[in-house]
DNA sequence: ACTATACAAACTAGGCGAAACTTGTAAAGT
DNA sequence: ACTTTACAAGTTTCGCCTAGTTTGTATAGT
């Protein structure tokens, strides 16, 4: 468990270190062919680096994967909560946005293999993929209270993110997932 | 394809046959065990019967499994009829036992194995399983219709539909489904 | 309208060793 | 702050085989 908590500052662009992009590319590799048959050797040829330099940069293959699940969690949560807080936009549309740009990452391919990981080691990545759903829902949930009707606002949520559910098992587009999840969005959200 | 299609009818009680009771216990087996673990011995066993007289009952054990599911689907369909058209109870109360009946069966167990036998034989069983949701969809929208906001029926009904596949995929009894149901169904119809 | 017994053909499961691949680390280099 | 090369230990995959199970049918019986 070294992994790197330390101060580490040099190189790149302000925000966004080397460290991130490897992380990204890794995300999209583990969502396309899952955690198991993913090898360190794929994930490093995606990032152009060599596999020991991947080595230097995480600890291991399970290390490196929750910080990619743990990278992708935090930033679409965050883009929701900018989404929500635009007071320009109605708010029909602010939930439209924020449940698609969560559902379209979230509970992409990748959740298949999140979950697969998370049976096989509860402890480990257990945390965030609990706790990530619940300020989602949390935060949904006080942007609907600014609404007509404040005091169904749990209720309207919970039956969305149920909705929000169901659709992915039902459509096969993201285009499809949009225009039924607007529809629900119109009759539950006044 | 004989399995028997001609007129048969004496023995046991007046609509209730031999090959419905074997049908029923087979359908429990299969539920239980999925469709490719479980044995025609076994079924016969369960059903108290021998394994040679199943086969004079059915083609084959294909035969067998897509009447177990035609005959599970055509009776929790006419149940669901039946509680739909019951004007004594609440529109919102009818809507949520045609659900329960419905999910509670169709999405159950079995659907894992039914979905799997559908994949990999795509003609075989094909027809009823996309033909009854499609019906039982028609079925609750033109119960809706009756309700306070005919014209939002469709989009109220697929939207229910949605929170019930969700529901099945985040809950964990089935009370808890119901309970989470009846909160939709209070909120979607007025 | 079945039961009991029996049987061929097909499929499935389990074992097992060899080959291939993967992880994680090391060492030397730039 | 990495790269290249190299390597041990572990895991997965593969092919092949054998043994066991399962399907579907037949035959004779009640």
């Amino acid at each position: 468990m070294t992994d790197s908590g330390g101060a580490r500052e040099e190189s790149s662009v302000a925000g966004t270190s080397r460290r991130d992009a490897v992380l990204e590319s890794a995300l999209g590799v583990f969502a396309r062919y899952g955690y198991r048959r993913t090898s360190m050797e794929e994930v490093a040829r995606t990032a152009r680096i060599s596999r020991p330099g991947l080595y230097f940069l995480f600890e291991s293959k399970e290390s490196l994967f929750r910080a990619a699940v743990t990278q992708a969690l935090e930033r679409d949560l965050a883009a929701a909560e900018r989404l929500l807080a635009d007071q320009g936009t109605p708010l029909r549309e602010r939930v439209l946005g924020a449940f698609d740009r969560w559902a379209g990452r979230y509970v992409g391919p990748l959740s298949n293999d999140v979950s697969g990981v998370i049976e096989q080691n509860p402890d480990l990545l257990g945390a965030i993929v609990v706790t990530a759903p619940d300020r989602f829902e949390a935060l949904v949930t006080k942007a609907v209270e600014d609404g007509p009707f404040p005091e169904t606002a749990t209720s309207v949520v919970r039956t969305l993110i149920s909705v929000s559910v169901g659709l992915k098992h039902q459509v096969e587009t993201r285009q499809e997932y949009r225009d039924r999840l607007a529809v629900a969005i119109d009759l539950l959200v006044g």
